[in-house]
Order: structure tokens, then sequence, then C-alpha cells
DNA sequence: CTGCCCCTGTAA
DNA sequence: TTACAGGGGCAG
């Protein structure tokens, strides 16, 4: 589920919710969610902290505390966050942290390959920078994506997933994303016209604004239901079926062992 | 770069 | 039973 527009998502909800509050305790029920940090000792350190605000960076929820502490939540694959009553909690749920008001935060996670990691400011700054420009951000240019691809002979969608250049983009915005700016999946990144670059830059700032407010809205409900999700795809997971543009069959490739979906007669 | 690993769940 | 899944990290 989460890629940047989900997770964008995830943060505004939680900071509505849950904004204000304090940190009353915090259960875990698998040791994976706090490694390498024993869930024990992350949840002395959660307790009596007060949530200022929560806020998205690349795929990370982040929940600022007061006294310059900052929660970071991964959500994996299958990660999610609400906030609730303690009363029922599916079996899936590997985290709650319980707040003054007698809710808690939900931290649901299948696969688990969520985690949740407590910073201070030094070590924040420290995750801050080995990330990439937020493609919503005003640092995102056509100059700066020209200036990266210049020096990469990557396959574009291999380059969209590396989040050291950009983040937020995961196996179905990429995809989404050249489809839009009309690019194949495999072209090299240095080998894309001018022209192919702007539209990448555009495309990439189109598909996700419009994501991000699709998925806002879809979650206003209390639990993001998997149902809601996969809205306004063009070729992600459409394997064999029209493309809604030219109408030709929709393609699969596999880089970097992961699915990609395009269309041929569209992405050049 | 590819491949494997981390895990659970679901569908073919 | 196998294949696949929207995440990332690490080893060859």
């Amino acid at each position: 589920m989460p890629e940047l527009p989900e997770v964008e998502a995830v943060a505004r909800r939680l900071g509505e919710w849950a904004a204000g509050r304090t940190i009353v305790s915090a259960t875990f029920t698998r040791p994976q969610t706090t490694r390498p940090e024993s869930p024990r000792a992350l949840a002395r350190r959660l307790a009596g902290l007060r949530i200022q605000s929560v806020a998205r960076r690349a795929k990370h929820v982040l929940v600022h505390f007061d006294r310059g502490k900052t929660l970071r939540i991964h959500l994996g694959m299958t990660g999610n966050l609400w906030v609730d009553d303690p009363a029922n909690r599916p079996r899936s749920v590997r985290a709650w942290l319980g707040l003054d008001d007698g809710r808690e935060i939900v931290f649901d996670d299948s696969r688990l390959f969520g985690r949740m990691q407590l910073l201070d400011a030094p070590a924040l700054a420290d995750f801050e920078r080995a990330l990439g420009v937020e493609p919503l951000s005003d640092a995102f240019t056509p100059e700066f994506l020209t200036g990266c691809a210049a020096k990469s002979r990557k396959a574009a969608k291999v380059f969209l997933l590396d989040q050291r250049v950009v983040v937020g983009l995961g196996n179905i915005w990429a995809a989404e994303s050249l489809f839009a700016a009309r690019i194949h999946p495999a072209a090299a990144m240095n080998g894309l016209s001018a022209r192919k670059l702007r539209a990448l830059h555009a495309a990439i700032r189109e598909v996700l604004s419009a994501a991000v407010e699709s998925a806002y809205r879809e979650y206003s409900a209390p639990r993001l239901t998997p149902e809601s999700e996969g809205f306004g795809v063009s070729v992600y997971n459409r394997l064999g079926q029209p493309c809604l543009r030219c109408g030709r069959k929709i393609a699969r490739i596999v880089q970097a062992g992961r699915s990609t979906y395009f269309c041929p007669q569209c992405q050049r």
C-alpha cells in the first residue's frame, strides 16, 4: 500500500487525530517492529512524550514530539496506521500506542516489513541526509531531474525507485508516471531527450498530487480498506488489459526483480 | 547490476 | 503447491 500518496494521507490523518495527545504506553507484539532496539526499551522511551505534529518524509511517517524527539514509522509493504478505541484490533496489528484520551495509535503490519524508531535531532538529520528530493517540493525542478538523469545510465523505472535521488515513488506510481510521460520503462535515463525529461518531471508531479488527494479522501474513514486502493491506475497490475489511451494490451516486464507494467505502443 | 532475504497473506 | 505482492537492505 504505501508509496508517497498513501503515506501522506496516513500522516495527515494521524496529525488530525493525535496532535496534542501524549503517549502513555506502548505495546509491541513482535520484535521485528522495533529492531534493532528491543520493544520494551522503545516502549519505555515513548511513554510520556507529547505529540506536536505528524509529517511525512519520503515514505516515512514522522511523529514529532516535544524535546526534539521524532518517531520514524516506515510502513513497509503492508503497514497502516490509525487512531481508534482499544476495542477491536485485527490479528495483524503489531503495535499500539496508548494516548492520554483513552484512544490509541494502531500499527497494522501483516507482513512485518514495517519499522518504528525513535530519533533525536542529530539522528533525524542523518536520516534526512540519506534521502533524495521530495518530488512535490520546489526543490524538484526540471533542471534537477535533467542533471540527475545525465549522470545515470539506469533504466528509467529503476532510476525512479531509487530513494537517494527522488523519494516517494514506488512500483505503482513509478510505472504510472512513466506511462503519463510516454517513456519506456527500460529506457536509459541518460539517453532521454530534454523533452522527455520535462514530460517526466511534469508527469511525476501530476500523478503524485492527484494520488495524494485521492488517497487522503479515501482515508477519511477511520480505517483504510484494501478495496479503496488502486484507483486511477492506467497500467499497474493491468497485464493484458487494453491501454486506456491506445487500446493495445498492457505488457509486463521484470526490472530489479519487480514487475513493471507499461504500454508497448505509447511508451517508447 | 542481480539475487536473496526479511515475513504473511492471497489467489491461481 | 507455487507465484506473487505497493517496502528496503545487503551480499555476491
